[in-house]
DNA sequence: CAGCAGTGAGAACGATCGTTCTCCTGGCCG
DNA sequence: CGGCCAGGAGAACGATCGTTCTCACTGCTG
């Protein structure tokens, strides 16, 4: 705004990274270390480390370790959404598309850096000091149940399924975290199956 | 052990507490705290103004905060597993121990306070530093486990329908903490009667 | 009654951490 | 070529917090 006419783009430095690169390697850096160790573990400058930029920038991009959580939170949301959704376009009909969710946890479930959904994490965290973070968790939720509504909705089942289907792969990914196994996807997979037949058929 | 052969309790001070009072009130505290709040975002300090106790005792009485957080996870763990056992026991059959899991799931997360479980929150807030909270966490959950197992196999089903039914169970508790209603307690109830019910006429 | 053991109240200590500030270096524009 | 702005490296600051220490007191024991 106050800048003279000619406000270039600094960009290009040699040795400096350009601010969108420096930001994916900020958040990249904040999601390995926030998710793999929790956010209250984990201080600005292993962030700042593990991203090779200065606390400066850092500062200067992210406001806050809570504005940074809370994009980091966005971006794996972002992820998220885009996975299933592939997930679920791949499946020859609407039927395949549901249990495609549990094939994608299954396949998230065998990473081992899998710690458990980083939103349930982040919420019990910080869910009940930062009102901006249990929003973004609120709305990550809310946003999956809808994706299943829709998936249920195609179909042709009724709408009392969907909440039920979104049970089943929460609790996988509780008890995934916890037990340290895959073996809750396919449980949650087989009682999605029998759920999904019941509410064909009747 | 290096006490005089006449080691009385030192027990009944007029305006001091008990040993036993002052591991309740402790522990109660801890419990209100660190459930309602997180543990890292309650202090020591908080914890002895809410039991009314000095500082002193309180690290006489547990060692750590750690140990502190762990036997209040334990106390938790036995006022669980009883509430589970009691709404169990009232049944009129097998099945019906199977739905009053999600019966006294229901009339929990009606509790003003309820903030998730406890196990949850703090595996992802310290099951990634520790190790002895990370165990008793695993070891609630696969206490659940057997237990629902156990009434499983009391109502003639599979085997293979206990950890669908405890995914229920999980997933409802999550999605309750966040959504900040009840209703997953009877949505998990309805999934859990379906699936009862195939697996019974299987 | 003298002494001691345990206690309460709170100061003190040491470490951590989020955030800001200082200093310095190196391109870029005029 | 000289001033200027952006950025890097890291010191510094202020706050919080887990844990320990000090000190005065009280009720019991011999």
């Amino acid at each position: 705004m106050t800048g003279t006419a000619t406000s270039r783009t600094p960009a290009a430095r040699p040795g400096a990274l350009t601010e969108e690169a420096a930001r994916e390697r900020i958040i990249a850096a904040a999601d390995e270390l926030f998710y793999g160790r929790g956010v209250q573990n984990t201080g600005m400058d292993e962030i700042r480390g593990a991203a090779g930029v200065s606390l400066k920038r850092l500062y200067q991009l992210f406001p806050s370790k809570e504005a940074l959580v809370e994009q980091m939170l966005l971006e794996r949301h972002r992820a998220w959404t885009e996975g299933m959704e592939v997930a679920a376009a791949g499946a020859p009909d609407a039927v395949g598309a549901l249990l495609a969710i549990y094939d994608y946890l299954a396949g998230w479930f065998r990473q081992e850096n899998f710690r458990g959904c980083a939103f349930i994490n982040c919420f019990g965290e910080m869910g009940s000091t930062s009102p901006r973070i249990a929003a973004v968790v609120r709305r990550h939720k809310s946003d999956f149940q809808e994706f299943v509504a829709r998936l249920v909705s195609d179909a042709g089942a009724p709408p009392s399924l969907a909440p039920q289907l979104a049970l089943l792969a929460e609790g996988a990914q509780t008890t995934a975290a916890i037990a340290g196994t895959d073996e809750s996807a396919g449980q949650a997979r087989n009682a999605a199956q029998t759920l999904i037949r019941v509410a064909l058929t009747a």
